[in-house]
DNA sequence: TAAATATATTATAATATATGAATATTTTAA
DNA sequence: TTAAAATATTCATATATTATAATATATTTA
C-alpha cells in the first residue's frame, strides 16, 4: 500500500477513536495529568462501564497508558501534547453555524477551562 | 449544555468527518491549493460520486469552500492550516504497533510528500 | 476467606455510517 | 437545441458504532 494511503488509513483510525464526545473529553481531562477510572467517571458523569469501554478504545490505538495502584487504575496520555493539539483544533469550529447555540462563546469557555494545563512533549 | 460538553460534541462531529481515509487525503491534497473535483478524482483514484459525497461531508462541517469556474468546481480549505495541523498529528502514529507494516517509514514518506506545501492561517 | 470496592468484559439491540449503482443537474460546445 | 463533460444527489444495502445491561475480574480490607 502506498505511504499516503496507508497513513491516511491509520490516521482515520486514530481520529475515529478521538472523534467521540466522551473520548474527546477523556483526553482533555487527562491532559492535566493522570487520573483514575473512578475520577473520570465522576468528572464526566458517565457510567463506569462506558468509561472503561472508551478507555479501552483509546488504549487500542496507543493513546493512553495505565498502571494499577492498589485497587485504582490510573490512566495517562501517551502523547501529552495531544490536549494542546486538540485545543488548537478548536479553531475548526469557527465556521460552524448554529442558530440555537452560541458556538464562539462555548469555544471560548472550553479553551479557558482546558488551556491552563496541557503538558509538553 | 455546559461548554465543555457542547464543544466536545462539536469537535467530535468535525473530527468524525476528517476521520475517513479518503476525506483525510482530500484535505492533505487541498492543503497545497485549490483543486477541481476532477483533479481530486484522478489524484485519489476514487469514483466521482464518492469524491462528491466526501466533499459534501467536508462542506457540511465548514471545512471546505468552493467556486465554479466554467464546468469545473474548485474546492479549497477554509482553514488552510489544517493540513499542517494534521501533519503534526502524525506523531500520534508513533505508538501504533503493526507486525505487517513498517509504520514509522510510511509516516516518514507521507510527511515528505505532504509537508512542503501546507499553507498558513 | 468473605465482602466490598474498583475496573473490565461481553452480549445485544438500536443507531449511524459507508458503499455503490443509478440518475439528476449544470455548463459548455457542437 | 442537442450532446457531452463535470459534478451532485438519491437510494438501497452492507457494515460499523454506540448504548445499556448483565456479569466477570482483581484488589483490598474486615
Amino acid at each position: 500500500m502506498p505511504a499516503r494511503k496507508l497513513v491516511a488509513q491509520l490516521m482515520a483510525e486514530v481520529l475515529s477513536v478521538i472523534a467521540h464526545p466522551e473520548r474527546y473529553r477523556l483526553i482533555e481531562e487527562l491532559s492535566s495529568g493522570e487520573k483514575s477510572v473512578d475520577d473520570l467517571v465522576q468528572i464526566l458523569m458517565v457510567s463506569q462501564p462506558a468509561v472503561s469501554q472508551h478507555l479501552s478504545a483509546l488504549r487500542s490505538k496507543g493513546l493512553v497508558s495505565y498502571h494499577r495502584k492498589g485497587r485504582y487504575v490510573f490512566y495517562s496520555l501517551r502523547h501529552p501534547w495531544i490536549g494542546a493539539w486538540l485545543l488548537d483544533g478548536l479553531k475548526l469550529l469557527e465556521n460552524s453555524n448554529s442558530d440555537s447555540v452560541d458556538i464562539p462563546n462555548a469555544v471560548k469557555s472550553a479553551r479557558k477551562l482546558w488551556k491552563r494545563r496541557s503538558a509538553k512533549s
